[in-house]
DNA sequence: CCCTGCGGGCTAT
DNA sequence: ATAGCCCGCAGGG
């Protein structure tokens, strides 16, 4: 072990025998952030983030250090309907990436490019992973500086697609679009075709993961659905075609067989989507500059607006008996996760369960998107008001989270039991 | 084919 | 010492 990094930042200050939450799993971590997941968090297990993160060398085995690859946009920026923009994912492979930008726009055929990350001091954000007993911690360094990508399953489920396409090429139906907006008859649906103007209540009933993100997919709004899963068998958006049939998690076969209101499976396909709200050009806007804009600081501030939980303050208080989330969780159906021995070689999984680790392990994979509110304030949001109704002030690092307020608003607008029930059904 | 993690090695500050 | 990056390798899906 030769070089050591940020080890006692990535300690977060907190001695695992004293951290009394973990938090959920977070999807799109941004800005200066910390957080502790369980070890049986699966997610956090294989270190994913939707951000399209490699992994870089530290020389410490005991530190897992990930770095931002950035987006892939059109060269010419062109724009689908809406005005959305394509932000595809870079290929975490490198000669994978090389590949990829040598492919065309899928909307326009012009060539790709690469918008690299420099959120951190003009070098890619960072990502740090480190497990320790039965916490992995986490953190990262910078914000990003550009346009989220699609998310992993996205991407999967659109190689998929066009690996089907390709394989039923001969069929016909074809698309003014590139080779990437092919179309398949039935599940699939081409990016085209897709809802461009999602509502997220439609999000939440087509997809409680990829919700988040088709609306989300925007500078500064946090994702909706940062309590998601990434993993295979998990992310309802990409269950029907590429769940773990061998899980053996409650949660994952529960999503399975999720059902549109059609009645038929949901895909990745039609969960697709390349591109969300506008998103201009603003690689010459560097962090602290929409941080100026947004009225934050980059460098204290750790804001999560669509959080269900406070995640930065913790350890924090979530009595699961008192507070009004516990309907909603009761109601859930839930199968204790598979007790599975830690992934990593190097770091034991350990046992024991609290009871909020069970609750974060049970839900946090499969978790309906709360909610993401872009600050009304923000100049680059110029056509998504999700809920204008419902605007929540940025809660500074001091300021208090109002857990009834979140807690209310996914009640009543979107994580209603009832309807995840009845897309979900229990087996 | 691609993702992921590991680790040697190089370079820069 | 710290940090970024390149490369090849191996395991896995």
């Amino acid at each position: 072990m030769g070089r050591t990094v940020d080890y006692q930042d990535l300690n977060l200050g907190v001695d695992s025998k004293n951290v009394k939450k973990t938090d959920w799993f977070q999807e799109w971590p941004d800005s200066y952030e910390k957080h502790i997941y369980s070890s049986e968090d699966r997610n956090a297990q294989r270190h994913l983030s939707s951000w399209a993160m490699r992994n870089t060398n530290n020389h410490n085995s005991r530190i897992l250090k990930k770095s931002c690859l950035g987006v892939v946009v059109c060269s010419r920026n062109c724009s689908v309907e809406e005005g959305r923009k394509i932000y595809l994912r870079p290929a975490i492979c490198d000669k994978a990436r090389q590949k990829q930008q040598r492919k065309r726009c899928p909307n326009c055929e012009a060539p790709l490019k690469l918008i690299p990350c420099r959120g951190h001091g003009g070098f890619p954000v960072t990502n740090f992973w480190r497990h320790d007993g039965r916490f992995i911690f986490f953190q990262s360094k910078g914000e990003h500086d550009h346009p989220r990508p699609e998310t992993k399953l996205e991407a999967e489920a659109r190689r998929a697609m066009k690996k089907a396409q390709s394989a039923s090429s001969s069929g016909s139906l074809k698309l003014k679009g590139g080779p990437e907006t092919k179309s398949l008859p039935g599940e699939m649906q081409t990016w085209g075709n897709l809802p461009l103007t999602w509502s997220f209540q439609e999000g939440v009933q087509l997809s409680g993961s990829y919700s988040g993100h088709l609306i989300g997919n925007m500078p500064q709004q946090k994702s909706l659905n940062d309590c998601l899963s990434l993993s295979k068998g998990y992310g309802l958006g990409g269950a029907a075609n590429m769940a773990d049939p061998t899980s053996t998690l409650g949660p994952a076969k529960l999503y399975e067989k999720c059902k549109l209101p059609s009645g038929r499976l949901c895909s990745s396909g039609e969960l697709l989507q390349p591109v969300s709200g506008v998103f201009p050009d603003y690689s010459d806007l560097q962090p602290w500059n929409k941080n100026a804009a947004l009225g934050r600081n980059p460098l204290n501030d750790s804001y999560c607006p669509n959080y269900t939980f406070p995640l930065t303050n913790w350890p924090y208080d979530f009595s699961p008996s008192q507070n009004s989330a516990e309907p909603f969780f009761q109601q859930i159906p839930v199968e204790p996760p598979a007790a599975k021995p830690s992934c990593h070689p190097l770091w034991p999984n350990p046992g024991g369960d609290l009871y909020e680790e069970k609750v974060h392990a049970d839900f946090n994979s499969y978790y309906p998107s709360t909610t993401g509110h872009p600050p009304q304030e923000d100049p680059f949001l110029l056509t998504y008001t999700p809920h204008p109704h419902h605007q929540y002030s940025l809660p500074g690092k001091s300021s208090k989270w109002d857990f009834e307020e979140e807690m209310r608003y996914m009640g009543l607008d979107h994580c209603n039991t009832e309807m995840l029930l009845n897309f979900c059904p229990l087996r």
